[in-house]
Parts: structure tokens; sequence; C-alpha cells
DNA sequence: CGCAAAAATGTAACCGTTTACATGATGCGA
DNA sequence: TCGCATCATGTAAACGGTTACATTTTTGCG
């Protein structure tokens, strides 16, 4: 165990000052770079400095400078990988940065997002909020503030291409050859499941095919019920395409429920690229989300928003998607149309 | 959006006091109900803090009372699941206490640990550091410290049951009719994997079955190399157990390779029940652990000890385990016996 | 009613920095 | 040698709370 002074009282900038021999001001001035000091002095100050281990106080020093040098993250429902990846994304960035960071999480709920908010005041520099589900006009700005994959208000924000992913996802189904193509759809107050919805119809309509939503909710169960619901179909759509991978398994789920082989007689795609997707059976093709530098970009766009005074119209970055190509893909099945069409006889 | 005062200065204590038409040390009272004032009094002061919407600057008050609200957590490899529910757990926990919580990662790599340690002092009335792969005596102990998983040291620490959960799987894996098990360990400094090892080798000891142990590193290729092997061996064992899931993953990839089916011809367990857990091919019998009640109980020890002046001795916390039972398990196949002797003669 | 004890409130020192401004030292040209 | 920039450093006033101690008000009781 390292040297410990325990509960003794830590040493200030003024002891150090006694010991080079000079004021508080000079010290002050050597460790923060600020001003120009001569050499020699700066060497008795760091050399004072060091030999008392001194650690200047931070709360002293926020209270002067009125700066914390840490960012609040606020996200909802603190789960699973995304979670992970984008704080991991953010430290990395911050800490380079020298900031600290302050997390917290918040339900998808209105009062208690602002409740949060409203705690870390005065503990952050700024604030990098995620809520999808949730109307963020409301919250006070004293703060800066960056939005993470949320497009609405008029708030600097950092967003997903989900629209463009969505429409890679549909560009690599028709070429596959499919044109028979059911939606299950996210909850509709989310703003990433909204995208990938406009995505799909556009996607739609540039093939002149009539657009088949399923209501889903980024729950597995729902895409379970949801496939099932397309399974029965008749004629039955070629393949599905889910908001998020989630429902693409329960869907899976649902599809070898219904003897239905994947990709075989259904092809099925998803989004978000979560670790599970490689692992389920047939792994899954979806759309890869790169989370962590989202967490990093915002970081850096908060950042210069806190460095500088104000800045003119809000800032929108984009990330952009890959397409991850697995099993569960392929081209629609030659004999499902005259089997369907047996069927249907 | 909300009334903002933009950049504006924040309103003191002393423009309360002053609208209350009493004195600042007043307000403070109040405010903090540390001293009983007078009722009426009481009740102008909170008028007037809310009139001027009165939020008490952090900094000033941690820079007077010495302490900061805010515990420090430091976590090697910010990834998956565990890292999220850990945080998960002690977000809740500290949230119904009022306090905040600064995360940081560091590679289990020393140097930086007490770097990461370091950059926190001040602004933190406590850490819970997380590193089952390294030594924290070195740490500097200025601030109460909680150790999650790590039983080394001196230190107050909470940690899982690792031992007694290896034992709960042997016990299930001879219910079976198991013998003959092997067992790929973990990384050997890893505090986890060692705890598993010895219940492993406990456990063998008392079924007077001879220990196989096959090293291997918690990542997914050296389980997939460790079954490899395992199943090379003559005779070969019915069961293997994985110190961690991630390496059983790799084995039943390894072993669906060599043909084998599991768990007809071979038994797999692996230990932490991550999320994947549920998705491979067979389900992966295994241990689960409650990683936030983890979070919850570590945060719960450290705001005690933050609380209280110097515990007598290091607390010690043990989570327990679930044997969570899947489908990668099963009795030894009879065939085996008898295909095993004919290889053998 | 007077007085002491108790209760409520006020005053000001302190927490440890930063920094505007004052002061002292040095160098340079005339 | 003097006067004046220029540069290095020191002094002390913020920053916005808390709290020991002093002071005032209230209360209870003989």
């Amino acid at each position: 165990m390292v040297r410990s002074r325990g509960g003794a009282a830590a040493v200030t900038i003024r002891e150090v000052a006694a010991r080079a021999g000079v004021s508080v001001a000079t010290v002050s001035r050597v460790l923060n770079a600020k001003d120009v000091v001569r050499e020699e002095t700066t060497a008795q100050v760091l050399e004072a400095a060091r030999a008392l281990r001194y650690v200047p106080n931070v709360a002293a020093r926020s209270l002067s400078i009125r700066r914390t040098h840490t960012i609040g993250i606020v996200l909802p429902e603190m789960h699973g990988e995304f979670f992970s990846e984008v704080i991991r994304g953010i430290d990395v960035a911050a800490r380079r940065s020298g900031y600290h960071i302050l997390v917290s999480g918040a339900h998808s709920d209105m009062q208690e997002m602002i409740d949060v908010v409203d705690a870390m005041r005065g503990r952050v520099d700024g604030l990098l909020i995620m809520a999808p589900d949730v109307a963020i006009d409301s919250l006070r700005d004293d703060v800066p503030l960056v939005l993470l994959n949320a497009t609405d208000s008029g708030h600097d924000a950092i967003t997903v291409d989900n629209y463009g992913g969505a429409r890679e996802m549909m560009r690599h189904l028709a070429g596959l050859g499919h044109t028979h193509i059911a939606f299950i759809t996210g909850p509709p107050q989310n703003a990433d499941a909204r995208e990938r919805l406009r995505g799909y119809r556009q996607s739609m309509r540039g093939m002149r095919a009539r657009a088949l939503e399923v209501p889903g909710d980024f729950t597995e169960a729902a895409g379970f019920a949801a496939a099932r619901e397309i399974a029965a179909m008749s004629p039955r759509p070629t393949a599905i395409f889910a908001a998020n991978d989630s429902m693409a398994i329960g869907a899976l789920g649902a599809l070898s429920g219904a003897k239905l082989r994947v990709p075989g007689d259904m092809t099925v795609a998803g989004f978000d690229d979560i670790p599970i997707a490689r692992y389920v059976t047939p792994q899954l093709t979806t759309i890869g989300i790169d989370i962590a530098e989202l967490g990093r970009r915002a970081f850096t766009v908060l950042s210069t928003i806190i460095g500088n005074p104000r800045a003119r119209q809000p800032r929108r970055e984009r990330i952009a998607t890959t397409l991850v190509v697995r099993k569960s893909c392929g081209p629609p099945e030659r004999k499902q149309k005259s089997r369907t069409k047996g069927e249907e006889s």
C-alpha cells in the first residue's frame, strides 16, 4: 500500500507556495501554464508540488473558474450493448480531453429525465442526452447539450443514419430478387423506428411495390407475433425486414415454429447488429451501427460547443451504417411461387 | 423550451436571503434542514428560493463541506452485459441515496488504473473498483474504496461466489452421471477464474476423479481450441465445464465441427449466463449471476463506509449464483461407454 | 414584572482556487 | 544617470456556500 496520508488534511496551494518560496499566484500560474513564469521559479514550484504530492482541490477550482471538466450522460434504459458501447466511445474521447463523465439512467420518462438533468446542474459543463422516445424541447437549456439519436427539436444532435441504413437493406433485398417485402415496425413514438420505416416506405415506393407493414414494438415477442401473422398471409411475402434485430430474432423463432426455412422459404433481415445476431440460426443479416463512434462524435461536438460561446444554428451529424450480410437472406425460392399458386387454387 | 436564464449569472444564496429578509445562515439552515428554524421563517425562505429558482452551487458546497455526493466507478473493459448491468445496479442504488456516479474505464493495466483513480481524486467521496486481474494494493487509499470481484488484499470487497457456483455446476453434472469432466480454465491471473477452478478441483477431489484441466483465457477462440483438444482425447471425457460462457460457446462450435452432438455425445456447461447463452444451439446450461445486485450491494457497502468513520476490518460480501439449466447438459451416453471401450481395446 | 435559560437568527471566518491589479525588478535609450 | 517600458511576481478580492460563535428574541418561572 502506497504511503497514505489517511484522513489528514490535504496539502493546499499555500503550502506549496511556502515551500517554493513564492506566492500562491505564482504556483497557480505555473500549474496552469497560463502566464509566463521564470524558468527557475517554475522548477522550484514544480519540485515543491511534487515533494508535497500536491493535488489541486477540484471543488475550489470549479468554484473559481466555473468549469467542472465533467460532462453528463443521460440514457434511457441502461441495458445491453448499446449502452455500454456508447459509454465506451464517450469515455475514450472524454478522457483524451481531460473530461470526466457522470452517467445516469432515466427511463424514457419525461419527468424523470427532467429530474435527472436538474440534478446534474452545476456538476457538468455539458450534457449528452439520448431519448429517442421523448420530446426534449421542454428541458431547460442552461447548459450546452447534444442529443443522441433524436432528430426532433432545434438542438444540436448526432444521429444514426437510420433512413439510409433501411434503404441500403432494401436495396440488398431487392438485389436478391425480392419485391414482396413485409416490414415489422418499431414503436411509433421512437425516432429511430420512424426513420427506418420511412426508408422502407421510400424503397417500396421506388420499387412500385405495395408496402406491407406489421406493427411491432422492438421486442422479441412482437417480432414473433408479427412473423407468425406474416407467415399466414396469402400470398405470403418472400422477405421480412424487421426494424430491429430483437424483432428479427423473434421472427426467426416464429418461422421455425411454422416450419418455414430461412432463408429458403423466407428471408429475414434486422437492424442494429446486436452481438446475438451472429449467434442465432441462421446468422442474421442486418445493418450495423458503430455505436462507439456515435459516442465519440457526440462528445466531440459537445466539447466544441462548450468551448465556443454560442453556435449559430443546430449542428447535425449523421453516423453511417453498414450492411452486414450473413445467412438469413437469400433469393426468393422459385418453388414457392408455384406452391403459393397451388394453395390459392 | 422552458424559461431559460441563458448564460446569466446564477442566483446565489445571498439573493435568496435578501428576498426572504433573513441572513444567509438562515437560508442555509432551512435548505439543509440542519438546524431548527421557525416555521414562518422557513416558509418565507422556501418561497424566496422557489421564486428565484435558486439552485445551490455544487462546487461551493463541496468546497465547504468536503463532500461531493458522487462516487467513482472504475471498470476494466467497458463492454457488454456485465458492464451495463453493474452500472445499472449501482445507478439505481446511488440515485436513491442522492449520489451521482462518475465512471471510467481502465484496461486492467495497473498504471492506467492508478492514473484514473488519481484523476478522480477530490471528485468523489468513494470508489468502486473492479479489477479482477490487477493487484490493488498499490493504489493510494485516501478515499473509501470497495472492490468488485477481487478477493485479494485487505480492502472491503464484494464478490461473486465463484467457488460456490462452480461447485453447484459440478454437483449438477455429477447428478447427471458424469465423472469424467474436463475443465477449461480462465486466465490464471484472473481472480474469478481462479475461484472457479478451485471449485472444480474440490469437486473432482470429492468425486475421487482425476482433474482434467485445459488452459483457456476466457475467449471464444480459446474455448474452441480447448474443446477440439478434448474431443480428441482418449478416453474422451463425457463433459466439458468451461470457466465462462464465451469459452463454452467456442467449445460448442468446435464440437459441432468435430461432429459430436451436444448433449448426446458431450455435455457442455458454462459460467456467467451471458445473454447469448440462451441463443446458441443447444441453449447453454450455465451459472447465472445477478450482476445488478452486485452493483447495488457494492454501493450499499461503500455508502456505509463513507458515512462511518473507519471500519474495523475489511467487509466481505458474497453474491450468490444460480444454476441455469438449459439444453447443453445430459447424462453421459450409454453407447459412448462401449464405444470408448472399443477404442481403447 | 424581572431574569435566566432556551431558541432563533445574524456575523463573519473559512473552504482552496483563480486572477485583476499593484508592486518591484530589470533593461534600454537618451 | 534618469525615466520608462517590460517582465516577473505578490496581494487580496472574488467564487458561493457552511458553520462556530455572537447576538437577539422568546419563553418559562418565581
